[in-house]
Formats: structure tokens, sequence, C-alpha cells
DNA sequence: CTAATTTAGTTGTTTAGGCAACTAAATTAC
DNA sequence: GTAATTTAGTTGCCTAAACAACTAAATTAG
């Protein structure tokens, strides 16, 4: 049956929180998603970070980050300079504009973010986490 | 902080699980998308299900189900003939092909799954369920 | 019975994920 | 110091998700 097992309640909840995320951007009116939101609250964290350090972060690989960097380069949130000690590499930084709009949302999203867990006790989020990682180590190749 | 807090906990989990079922798809030499072998589990747990129900079932919007079902029509593992009684849906079903590919992996993979949980006892199965269920209605719109 | 609305599905566009193949710079091995 | 390998990032191809706009059939309202 598609009853809904573990796995399916996992998912399921994962995407709810996404789409919680995103609507709370679209109710601010910023036009990013909420993958991106996260790859800028990133970088503010780490500023000069470069590209593969984003994605060990965020669990994206390559090509999905040089994409994602792409698109915030062009839409001026970010700025994507060439490292000094390293050509290969790529020093992301903010942009005004970016610094803005982390500035503006960073307390508002988190605090909002917050109240999903407000009926959950820190213990039950202790306990939520512990098996989740259960499940993560148990399925691991 | 990019730190490993709940939600991010969940969506790692969820991946983690995707790429766990994939991965036993790839092993048994099965070119199928997961997201397409729960299509396939579905239709066959429904037989002539329309497009709608599935997408119900599997909480997949009309565009996604409309072109997954496409593609596994053109790849032959599913059958889409138009409604009788209502000539706008679909009557979904298995090929034998598909019927074939159901029959072989269902006890395989769902045994596989399975281990994945194998570590946790059913009361802590219950308790990850219904905290993930209390998030779910907290973040509800 | 006709008009308005709802329902089932499709198409278009954009973003993101997964995987392979690739370029170019940096590191290591000998 | 050159050759081989590793590292950082890009491109291509395909699947999937989200959202809006659309067609056509079915239902309901008057």
């Amino acid at each position: 049956m598609t009853e809904k097992n573990i796995y399916f309640q996992i998912e399921l909840t994962a995407r709810k929180i996404r789409k919680f995320g995103q609507d709370i951007l679209n109710q601010h009116g910023i036009n990013i998603t909420i993958e991106q939101w996260l790859v800028l609250k990133t970088i503010s964290e780490h500023e000069g970070i470069n590209q593969l350090k984003i994605g060990e972060l965020l669990l994206k690989d390559k090509p999905t980050i040089s994409r994602m960097i792409r698109n915030l380069v062009k839409e001026e949130y970010i700025i994507k300079e060439t490292s000094n000690h390293d050509l290969r590499q790529f020093v992301i930084s903010l942009s005004t504009k970016g610094k803005d709009l982390i500035n503006d949302l960073y307390p508002i999203i988190e605090n909002i973010r917050n109240q999903g867990l407000s009926n959950l006790s820190s213990e039950e989020q202790t306990t939520l986490d512990t098996l989740l990682l259960k499940i993560q180590d148990n399925i691991k190749s």
C-alpha cells in the first residue's frame, strides 16, 4: 500500500517545510526561492566562501551550486571574484543588495521558522533529531 | 548559522532516503527513478486509477503527474486509456512489462527499504511519526 | 435548456537535483 | 622539473517540482 509510512512521512514533512519557508518569502514580496535564501544565508555566515564549501554545507553538488551562483550573480545578490591564491576557486560574497536582503529578512524568517517548532519541547526536538540520525545511519551506503 | 537544525535534518534525511531507494533500483539494473517507482507502485495498488488520484496519493501536482505518466507510457510500463464514463479522465494501468517489474522488485525493494528502520523500535517509529505530524500541524497555512 | 462553474489533464517556463564528461589550475610523485 | 593525479568549477542532458495559463468535458444553477 501507499500507506503513509515513515519514509513517506519524512519526505512529506520536508516538502511542507520547504513550502512553509517559500510562503514566508513570498508574503514579504521577496522574489527568490527558498534554496536561494539558504545559499545567501550561508554566504552571509561565511563571507568569501568558495562554491565547493557552500555545497558541502548545504549538501548540494557542484553543478547545482555552480548554477545557483550564476543566477544569484545575475540577480546581483552576490559577487563572484577569482581567488588570489588559487585560480581555480572563486571568492563568493554578498553585494550590498544581498546584505540588505539578509539584514531585513534574517530575523523575520528565522523567527517564523522557529514557530514551526513551538509546540515541540526541547526534549522532543532532541528525540526527533536522534531518531532521524538513526535512520540516516541505517541507510548509509 | 547553517547549523544542522531540525528542519535541515528532516530535509537531509528525506534526501538520503531518496538516494537510498534510487541506489537499490540502480543495483538491480532497473532503469527508472525512485519517483517513477512510487508511481508504478501506486498504480499497481490501484489498477485503473486516474492521474489526479495518483497525484493525491503521492502529493504531486497535476503537471508533474501528467509528465511522469507520459514518460512511463513512452517506456511502456503503463497503459493510458480514455475513460468510458468521463472523457476528461484517463484510466491508468500497468502493462505486462510494468507488472513484471512490480512483481520482481516489490518484495526486494520493500524489504531493503524496511531495513532502514530496523534499529528503530516500533515505539520509536510511532514517536517519530507523531513528532513529524506535530511539525506539519504547526506549519500548515 | 443554456450559462456559469468545476474538474481532469496539458503545455510553458523556471528552478533544482543527479550524473557524466569536461577544462584548467594546483598538488604530488618520481 | 616533468608526468600523473587531485581539486574547483562548468556544461550538457534528463527528471522533477512549483506555478500560471490553457483546453475540453462534466456538473450545477437559473
